[in-house]
Parts: C-alpha cells; structure tokens; sequence
DNA sequence: CTAGCCTCCGTACGTGGGTACGGAGTCAAG
DNA sequence: CTTGACTCCGTACCCACGTACGGAGGCTAG
C-alpha cells in the first residue's frame, strides 16, 4: 500500500489522503481526527493511520454517511464497551443494509437501460424511478 | 402501492412523500420536479408520478447522490436519446458499483464486530477503517 | 359572509461541509 | 541571513439543501 510508511507534515498528510490541509482542520475541529502535539518549536506531524482516517471519512461521505455517522463508526473502530459497540454496530449494520438494497436495485436497472442502448439505438426509458419507490413503501 | 392513485395539492403530495411543502417549492426550483399548472383561479394539482419521483429524490439521497446527480438518474428515467443516455448510465453504474463495493466491505466488518461482540463481551475493535481505505489505494 | 385552513410566492435564516484569507512563526536552500 | 514555501490559528465566507416567515389570495363549513 502507499500510505503503509507515511510520515510527514499536515500539507504531505492532505495530499496523501487527497483533500486540502483546511479540510484536515476541519476534521481535527469535529473531532474526526487527532491533533497531535508537535515537537517544542516545531510542527505538528502525522502518520499512516491518520492518512487511512482521512481516507475512511472521504469513503463514507461518499456512501451517505454524515460526519456525525462517521464519528460513530470510527468510534466502533477504535475500539468500545461491547454493550455501547453492539447496539450502534447492528444500527449501523441495518443501514448498511438497506442502502445495499437500494443500490442493487439502482444497479439492475441501469444494467437494463444500457443493454436496450445497444439493442435500439434509439429513445431509451430506464424505469429508475419504479426501482427506489416501491422500496419505501414499507 | 399506496400512492398509485394519488391525486391533491402540494400539501397533500409533501404528506404522502413524506417530506414538507417547502421541500417540493425547492425541488421544483431546483428542476427536480415539475410546476403543473393550476386549473385558472384554482390551486395546483399532482398526481402519483410526481410521489413517486420525490420519493426517489429522497432515496437516492441516502445513497450519496447529490441534487445535481439525481436531476441526472431522473433524465434517464424520463427518455433520453441514446447516445446521451448511454454514457451517462454506463459513468453512474460504475459509480453504483464502488459504492457496492464499499457497502459490501463495511458490511462484512460490521458484521464481523457484532459477531465478536457475542464472543466476548468486553472490548472490541473493528477495523472498519481498513475495509475501505484499501480500496481506494488504486 | 366570515373563520379557518390552505396555496402561492418571495425573501430570510439555518446547518453541514467545507474554502479562502491574512498575519505571525518556522524551516530548508542558496 | 534572506527568500520562499510551509505551518498555525482565527475569522470570514461559500455552496448545498433545505426551513421559517409573512402577506395576499382562494375554498369550504357553518
């Protein structure tokens, strides 16, 4: 992996993880990610797991999660109380869950819209809609 | 289904998707829905489709898309030539499909602590974070 | 016809997730 | 030891996605 020995500054940490050094300080404010104490004088320096948490975060958002959601699942991460951990675990589990269902469906049906692209050629309807909706009807 | 013979005004739509009034105006602004026009001295009136559309807005939420995305899925719901249609739904299955990928490896290490928090019932670690930040390493 | 609730429309405000800016300190190269 | 890039810290600003508010008009029951 390329972040397995990574050592350096805030501006090496953003750009290893790929974001901006004001969004690493915004993550350290919310509580997303460590501040560590710099050496006397100096500056402050970061390591590898901090570059996996950068990481982990930008991959949630991208899966739905709030940063709010993400601090919770980094706190399962880190390591919790089993009656704290497992509750928020099986929550956090059903979610998981229902946006795999969600997202299969979404599959299957742009699967099918691309297929009838190349079997006409022509105007395509792809019945994304119908493929969420009955979803919450429950 | 519960909304397929739906027919009233904005409220009674924002009641039936289950979002607030407010919420529709702003879809509609955004072009997220369209603004029918109102029978003359009259309000205006929505039908099932339009339910069905803000619940899928609302879904596909969930999922990580933004407003932007999804004024995009529902373009293909709607009919598109197919040479638009196609790219377009080729570059959001490839979206769909990290996003299951992702799901799925979140899936396992939730599942995997939940399990574990059986076993032991004390402290537990989860390593949520390396379920993803390896995949996006390439 | 009037009371109460609704629509319509505009503008203002709020929250989440950042970005931009600016001044002071720091560190590495020439 | 100066120059240039970078850190540190605070505050201000920005965009996305709504929420709240408020006045003018309509429709429906009593």
């Amino acid at each position: 992996m390329a972040s397995d020995a990574f050592r350096g500054s805030i501006g090496a940490l953003a750009e290893a993880a790929g974001v901006h050094v004001e969004t690493i300080r915004f993550y350290q404010r919310k509580g997303l990610l460590a501040t560590p104490t710099p050496a006397p004088g100096s500056v402050r320096r970061y390591g590898p797991g901090d570059v996996a948490r950068v990481r982990f975060v930008k991959a949630a958002q991208r899966l739905g999660f709030t940063l709010r959601d993400i601090v919770e699942l980094l706190s399962l991460d880190a390591g919790t109380q089993c009656g704290t951990a497992r509750g928020l675990a099986e929550g956090k589990l059903r979610d998981v869950r229902a946006r795999l269902r969600d997202l299969r469906r979404m599959q299957s049906a742009l699967r099918a819209l691309v297929a009838d692209c190349h079997a006409t050629r022509r105007t395509v309807r792809c019945p994304l809609i119908a493929s969420l909706t009955s979803s919450s009807a429950g």
